[in-house]
DNA sequence: ACAATAAATTTTGTTAACAAAACTTGTCAA
DNA sequence: TTGACAAGTTTTGTTAACAAAATTTATTGT
């Protein structure tokens, strides 16, 4: 029933918030790709808004260091370096597996349920080949865990984690890399179930390495792209 | 020799980070109270900029939660509630005691020297009764140690959980409460210095449980206060 | 005196116009 | 052909004016 992060105290932002999250997800599915443009007029026309809703979306997604402004030079999408990609990489492996182990002492059966079906998505897509969907879906698990750890502060932290790590991997990583193996976020979802937050956290701790191990930051590359259909959802 | 903050990569805002970091300091010193309203027009005034740059300022700062924005009723610093309060102690948790383990791994001569002239400037100011240079300094402990982790990534958050521990103890905490003991820092450092990553990251996560113990999140209390004379270093 | 209402003021939200910088295109000479 | 330069175009930064909402002050009636 909770569509993605609408939390009912959230009185502000009621439109930017659409704008930001659609491009936070085209990031996170690699269909924006790094270093992308994004001109303030391109916006407008896109989300039917003014000017100004425009800049704002774009500083709220500078602050994530998702899209990275530039004095005079308008705003870009992020392409991180590969000390920020050690640095994110860090955090993760940091953050969640606290995350998951906090997941792991308050997952709700309606959660179970949530993340079970989400699960047989994220395979499915995977068997289909269905790459975008692969990735998203891969990388809402980690979201979705947060939000399971029901902690508002480390939510919103995970979710620009991963969005950076989709901008790393589509610097560093091999073109067919998926950002996660969907087996270990089932071995992850077990230990969720058996509440063992020590195993979750261990698993999850493993995952994270693995995702690293995928990417060789020597690597360079970049390929076109349209953005008005990125942004079509 | 090391600013604040200021990393040559940034070559974006020259003049908002300034206001921005001002407001977070006043914030951490609890020269602002939560709930204090930031009008456009004062912060226009006091920094001799337009609206435009007092707006993004509060922008950036609301998305840092310090500051709370609501339609057509302006700026005030957050107010965070008693869960929020448990999110953020929960994130400090998660977070620093890597942090501190990182530190432990990382640290340079320098900083070893640094971070000592830090905690005699801040036995100093406890010894005095200079309550906000306390507050300040045992704060910035915190933010020093994530610089010295060398991690780009963790840094910022670590600063924006220290701005909103110092809002949460503005609120929740009693009276005369200083954010960290002293000597629990002196212990932290000791930890560095042996590179005991394991230790630091205990001590840490200790010296954190302490702070959390000083709150009661049933509390409330509000107290009058100049904003002028807050933001006027 | 008090409460409710209405007017006035202040504050915020939005739009539009203008200025300045960057980028593109075209021209010309070596 | 290539490179440098210049004009033109686009894009971004900033300011000012206006609209709308909220807050404050004043007024009226009980």
């Amino acid at each position: 029933m909770d569509l993605d992060q609408a939390n009912p105290k959230d009185d502000d932002d009621i439109d930017e918030s659409i704008i930001v999250d659609r491009i936070y997800n085209a990031v996170i599915e690699q269909r924006i790709p790094p270093g992308a443009k994004l001109s303030e007029a391109s916006l407008c026309s896109m989300f039917g808004v003014g000017r100004m809703r425009a800049r704002r979306s774009l500083l709220i997604l500078s602050n994530s260091g998702v899209v990275k402004l530039e004095n005079n030079r308008g705003a870009h999408i992020a392409q991180p370096t590969s000390e920020e990609a050690l640095a994110v990489f860090e955090a993760r492996r940091a953050i969640e597996p606290n995350v998951a182990r906090l997941a792991a002492k308050r997952i709700a059966s309606e959660d179970r349920e949530t993340l079970g079906k989400h699960l047989e998505q994220e395979s499915l897509a995977n068997r289909v080949g269905d790459r975008h969907s692969a990735i998203r879906l891969s990388g809402q698990f980690h979201i979705k865990l947060a939000e399971i750890a029901k902690n508002m502060v480390m939510a919103p932290m995970v979710k620009e984690l991963v969005a950076r790590t989709s901008l790393i991997i589509g610097i560093y990583g091999a073109p067919g890399t998926k950002n996660c193996h969907n087996d270990e976020h089932q071995l992850i979802l077990s230990a969720l179930n058996t509440r063992d937050e020590d195993l979750a956290a261990s698993l999850m701790e493993e995952h994270l390495r693995h995702i690293e191990q995928q990417v060789d930051l020597s690597r360079r590359g970049r390929k076109s792209f349209n953005l008005v259909e990125a942004l079509m959802n």
